[in-house]
DNA sequence: TGAAAGTCTACTAATTCCATAGACTTTATA
DNA sequence: TATAAAGTCTATGGAATTAGTAGACTTTCA
């Protein structure tokens, strides 16, 4: 049940341009060099990742000079399920029970077959979490796990 | 977010042996030759996975003629969790938030990552299913859909 | 004693994952 | 307008994992 590297990379770096947003300020743009230090990733391989996340138009980029990478939507737009399914695919954990994908799978009868219930539960609450929860509310989280540690704001 | 064809083979044939379970009756004995058949699974491959399943104590067998395999013990002290675990690994979609398989990733503050505290929501959501739901849960579960389609009881 | 069952280990083909490399395009600005 | 700074795109490669096969071995019952 394990998230890639990919996935992992890529929902870090929308979480950290997210948490880089100010109030009242337009969205920063950040370069691939500056988030792959931050965050510890190889830029190369963040490039092709951040790259796959702006062709899902999740992200836009400017080209040249003081160009980078910015969020293409307000991070309470963009949950960490669309970021989740570019980079990582369905979420369910077996064909039969995806909305995204489905397939049936070799069960001798699909309707009543007791791994593919449980596994749709599994499924939705997944998926619960993921398309519910937005860049916006896990900086939000971020910032009040900080507070109560007492660190200052960044 | 994928479960493995080793992790489905083994839970459908667990269940499969929950199922074949009549009250007031001593566990069946089933071959894997006929766990194959009605699974529709490579029977070398069921072999390995049932053996696995032996040695971590889950399934008892019964070597040479009229031999087979059967719970280890009754349906409703085995979870879905402690067999996932043994085929397929740890829970958790990442390791900073494994209990079971600990290590930390590579986030600059492991105590503020916005990541690992979804992902822990995730883990505790798969975790809180998959350990408390019993194999007599499932062939209970699947009895009632049975029944709510109005289908005989085997 | 022989057939029916599980046990155990090794092997392999295919796929996926995690990158790395390098040539190319676009843009700002000196 | 040249140049450097940035993203774009495609190809390649090693390592690991997955899904299975093969075959020799052991145990048990009739």
């Amino acid at each position: 049940m394990r998230l890639s590297k990919r996935g992992e990379y890529g929902l870090r770096a929308m979480i950290m341009l997210a948490g880089s947003a100010r109030e009242n300020e337009p969205l920063p743009v950040v370069q691939i060099k500056e988030i792959s230090q931050r965050e510890q990733i190889s830029s190369k391989f963040l490039e092709q990742i951040l790259l796959t996340l702006k062709n899902a138009g999740l992200l836009h980029s400017k080209m040249g000079v003081g160009g980078g990478y910015y969020l293409a939507r307000p991070a309470s737009e963009i949950t960490l399920g669309q970021i989740f399914r570019v980079l990582d695919g369905p979420v369910a954990p077996i064909k039969c029970v995806s909305q995204m994908a489905y397939e049936p799978c070799g069960c001798p009868d699909e309707q009543t077959c007791g791994l593919r219930l449980v596994m749709g539960d599994v499924r939705n609450a997944i998926v619960d979490i993921l398309d519910h929860t937005s860049l916006e509310d896990v900086a939000k989280r971020r910032e009040a796990v900080r507070q109560s540690l007492g660190l200052a704001s960044l």
